[in-house]
DNA sequence: TCCATTGTTTGAAATTACCAAATAATGACT
DNA sequence: AGTCATTATTTGGTAATTTCAAACAATGGA
């Protein structure tokens, strides 16, 4: 296969727009001896010669012309994508498109994103809500957020929140008609609403802790969904008992739909990850996202901390 | 000046139509380790990842589609504006542009012009009749035909006809009148009929041959003309004696218009020489025709020689 | 005729491209 | 789950190309 000696292209064209071959050199940034030898590569590959030169004027043959004529729109073409794309890469606007569970949603990006976005007025979310584990690169996802770090070598994982707040929780009208378990064993006798992950298949195993210790506890089920908004559902109408993310749930309990149970035993679940392939490292809004919220949780760590001191 | 990196592009863009950096690199005829780094240098200077790769496949990321998108025309354009170029040069079918003077037509064109078309069927020739030697390159001539190989350095002259006989001539009604010079001395008593060339200004020299030794002689003129044409129009309508090539007029011998005078005297011209600029030396329809015209020159000096030798 | 300016040549130095082999990683296959 | 063919990448060394600085040559104007 061919290849074109662009390189001389390029010198030809700046030759032609400059007048002459020194102002060329100089536009370059090369000596003069450069252009004049690239030039006459060019001519020797082309087979022809493409100026006419005197020690005073250099004017183009009619195969200069030609080429120039040509060569002038599609070389200023290939340096305009080589703008945009690196444009593209520098740009801080652009659409940001992320998969993410309704759980990461309420735990890790909707706590910060009015101030993202107040922050960023250049950048566009799209965000789909997808429970299963999406393959980001296929999908044309810029990166997603999900628990725990556990992920392909090729991906990069930046932990963005603190670890999360579980809670067991049912509505008030199941705990009058069954009573409120005081122990975690007490759950083996209780409806449990419970969570299958849709990515491995498998049950999600409730965790909690009792005196330091985390224990795994396998209640009965009767009703199982596969998404965690499923589970909340299910003990707002009174089915039994769920355990999830606070964060999730935090309106209910609010509003006194559900309750909060086994508080002392509540484990704490792994931290959240903004996770990407290595490749979108330098996308431009990613970084911004990412650091985004790795200062962010900087900052509610500190808070904390203070909090902590001041007691 | 930033440079782009436009062998790194068709690196890139054999990649994308390859669909492997394996392929790319067969199609390309270099190894995978040299398209491995040209990609990589070619992303490090964009700075962001253009491919999503495994070992199984290379997938565009986002930067890459924008990449291709607009770089795979204007690469294309550039490809096409370099092969056209080149086609031009090799092409044996276009537009010859020549500037020779009446004289040069009549004695080194026309005799070969018939044949020349003949056998070049796609080249159309563009002929300036200037008496004046114009500038080549900057009127936008292929070449051109005059008599003498004196030329600028940067020229290439290549002689394409015998030398060229000359003849004194008038009309018979002059003749009649003043009566026919016996010897070139007689010429200084008749009407002379002279040619200035326009070029250098000068009168030009009549020169006659008298037992092997070239002499110059200057007759009186009442006549000056800038071209050969119009000497010989003056003369057939009888106002003197005019010396030119033979060639030019012997339309005007055959059909008795004009008579030849002195002949044992009529002293050969410099033949006359195909010239262009050496930039030109490539371009293959010229190249075409000055193999052309040299061929014709070795057959009629091959032809000559012969019936020499078999008087 | 001189002279400033410009293109070209030249040999050395710097840079870049490339290769071959070893290595790492993936996905299909058994 | 493990094997295997295939593919991308790294590495160290080599070849090719590009560039420079300086000397040179040539042109056209003063």
């Amino acid at each position: 296969m061919e290849r074109i000696p662009t390189h001389g292209i390029e010198v030809f064209l700046t030759i032609v727009r400059e007048g002459s071959m020194r102002a060329a050199a100089a536009a370059l940034g090369v000596g003069a001896s450069a252009v004049s030898l690239q030039l006459k590569a060019l001519e020797d590959r082309l087979g022809i010669e493409l100026f006419f030169r005197t020690t005073r004027s250099v004017e183009l043959t009619e195969a200069g012309k030609i080429l120039f004529e040509a060569a002038a729109p599609a070389h200023r073409d290939l340096t305009y994508a080589f703008k945009k794309t690196r444009e593209m890469a520098r740009s801080t606007t652009g659409t940001l498109r992320l998969s993410l569970s309704r759980g990461a949603y309420m735990a890790a990006l909707a706590p910060v994103l009015k101030a993202f976005l107040a922050e960023n007025p250049g950048i566009k979310l799209e965000i789909s809500w997808d429970e299963e584990l999406v393959d980001i690169n296929r999908q044309g996802f810029h990166g997603g957020i999900r628990m725990g770090d556990a992920l392909s070598p090729d991906m990069i994982a930046v932990r963005i929140t603190p670890p999360i707040k579980s809670v067991f929780f049912a509505a008030p009208s199941y705990l009058q008609a069954f009573g409120a378990p005081e122990h975690p064993r007490d759950l083996l006798d209780h409806q449990c609403i419970r969570h299958r992950h849709p990515t491995s298949g498998k049950l999600r195993e409730w965790r909690v802790t009792e005196d330091g210790q985390d224990i795994s506890i396998d209640p009965p089920a009767r009703l199982i969904f596969d998404s965690a908004a499923g589970v909340i559902q299910a003990a707002r109408e009174g089915h039994g008992i769920g355990w999830s993310m606070k964060a999730t749930m935090a309106d209910h309990l609010k509003t006194g739909e559900l309750a909060t149970l086994l508080e002392p035993f509540a484990r704490d679940l792994p931290p959240f990850y903004l996770y990407f392939p290595k490749q979108n490292k330098r996308v431009e809004c990613l970084r911004l996202l990412v650091n985004f919220m790795k200062t962010q949780l900087k900052e509610r760590q500190r808070s904390n901390a203070e909090i902590a001191a001041e007691r």
